[in-house]
Parts: structure tokens; sequence; C-alpha cells
DNA sequence: GACAATGCATTGTTTCTCGATGTATCGTTT
DNA sequence: AAACGATACATCGAGAAACAATGCATTGTC
């Protein structure tokens, strides 16, 4: 099945960058137990892909927002490990912020 | 000036069909008119660029959520003015919903 | 030995927002 | 009367981002 006009929509558009932040600041993680993570604390509504997940990665690196290295999960898997940088942090609550006023922003519509 | 590589993000991607769909909710009105009353509710946070606007209504009298016909402002102004359809008040609700559900999920991370 | 889950990542497609551009009218100021 | 800013429509091209599909490898379970 090449494709349906669907758009199954897992996600709101231009807050993942926020959401793996957030969920780094916790500790440093592997990719795989980013997606966990988000999924569990969600009720399983943040559904982040793959696709998404690791280009999202990428970019955060690229702005060293992350650091990654190679280690073990609990399970003893290889896997990479992502840490938030001080920049990464500061990012954090540059974002946090922006969001926080667009919902607001969006809310005071929505109740007008 | 070509190009900065700025992104000054205006808006939350994705939201911007459910703010047009809500502020026609109030009634009929032109696209200047739109983004007026978005910036006036929002306290300025809210600017939508008029080659985000057009097209976003363009999209939304493609599926049938607005239709539109030409007419005069308050001011006397020739406008066209938009109008939300049954099948876009539908709509409405179901972004609302999704918005808020997603909105619910996010919050849960930040706060985790 | 097959299969699901864990774990990494890239590629191609689509969708969306935005700045720039173009047209036109109206009211106010100079 | 000329200039200018606000009002009002719309399109085009560029860039960013999310996603499905795909590929590889390992571990644990049936």
């Amino acid at each position: 099945m090449p494709r349906s006009t669907d758009a199954s929509q897992e996600l709101l558009p231009g807050t993942l960058d926020l959401l793996i932040l957030k969920t780094l600041s916790r500790g440093p993680l592997h990719g795989y137990g980013i997606a966990q993570h988000l999924l569990a604390v969600s009720a399983e509504v943040l559904q982040v892909g793959e696709g998404s997940l690791y280009p999202a990665l990428q970019r955060l690196l690229g702005k060293e927002w992350v650091d990654a290295e190679w280690g073990l999960t609990d399970t003893g898997r290889r896997a990479r490990i992502y840490r938030l940088t001080p920049a990464g942090r500061t990012q954090l609550a540059v974002e946090t912020g922006k969001f926080t006023r667009m919902v607001g922003a969006i809310q005071a519509v929505l109740t007008a």
C-alpha cells in the first residue's frame, strides 16, 4: 500500500525538540528510551516514530544541545546514550517559555 | 537581504486551521479581519502573515469547511467574506478535541 | 528456527509556514 | 495633487519538519 491521504498526526508539530530536551533533562537516555518515556508519561498519546525521533536527535546534536556516546541500557543492550548539554538546558527554558506563550494565546482564541 | 537562517516562528505549526475555524464560528468575516481578530484576542502573540493566511483559507475552501462570497466590510471596502459551513463546524470540534488532547499530553511531559 | 521486541539510522514524500512579490483602493497628510 | 500607510486580495519559492517505509543487527521467547 503506497500511500493513504491520511495524516494521523501523532504530534503537535514543532514540539518534538522541546519534548526530547525535557525528557533528557531528567537524565541521559537512549533514543528508544526517549520514545518509551513519552508514550508512558502521555498515556500513549505522544507516539513519536523513529523517522521523526532520530532526525530530531541529529538536529539537536548539530546544535550541540545534546551530546551522545555509546553505552549500555539497563537491559544490557548496546545503545547510544544522549545527554543534555548546558546549552541544551538553556534552550529547554527558551522553548518551554515560547510553548507556554503560544498555548496561552491559542487558548485565548478558543475560549473567546 | 536574501535570507537569514532565522525562523521567527509566529505560530505553533498545525494550529492555523483551528484558529481560523474558531474565529469564523463567531460569524462570517473577511481574511484581513481574521488576522486582526487573532492579533487582538491573543495580545499580539499570534501574528499570522498573509503568506500563511490565504493559503490556509484556500485549503479550507477546498475541503468545504468554509465557503466565501464577495461583499463589503464594515468600512465599506470590497472584500471576500468567509463563512463556516456545517462540515466546518464539525471539523472545528474535531480539531479542538485533538488540540486539547495534545496539549494535555505535552503538559504532562513538561511537569513530569 | 521463527518471530516479536529492542536498538540504530537514512531516504523520499508531503505538508506547512513564511518572506517576498504583485495588484488595487481608501483616507490622511503634506 | 502627490505621497504614504492601512486595508484587502492572492501566489510563488524556499526552508523546515514529521512521517512511512526501509534497512541492519541483536536479544529473548515460543
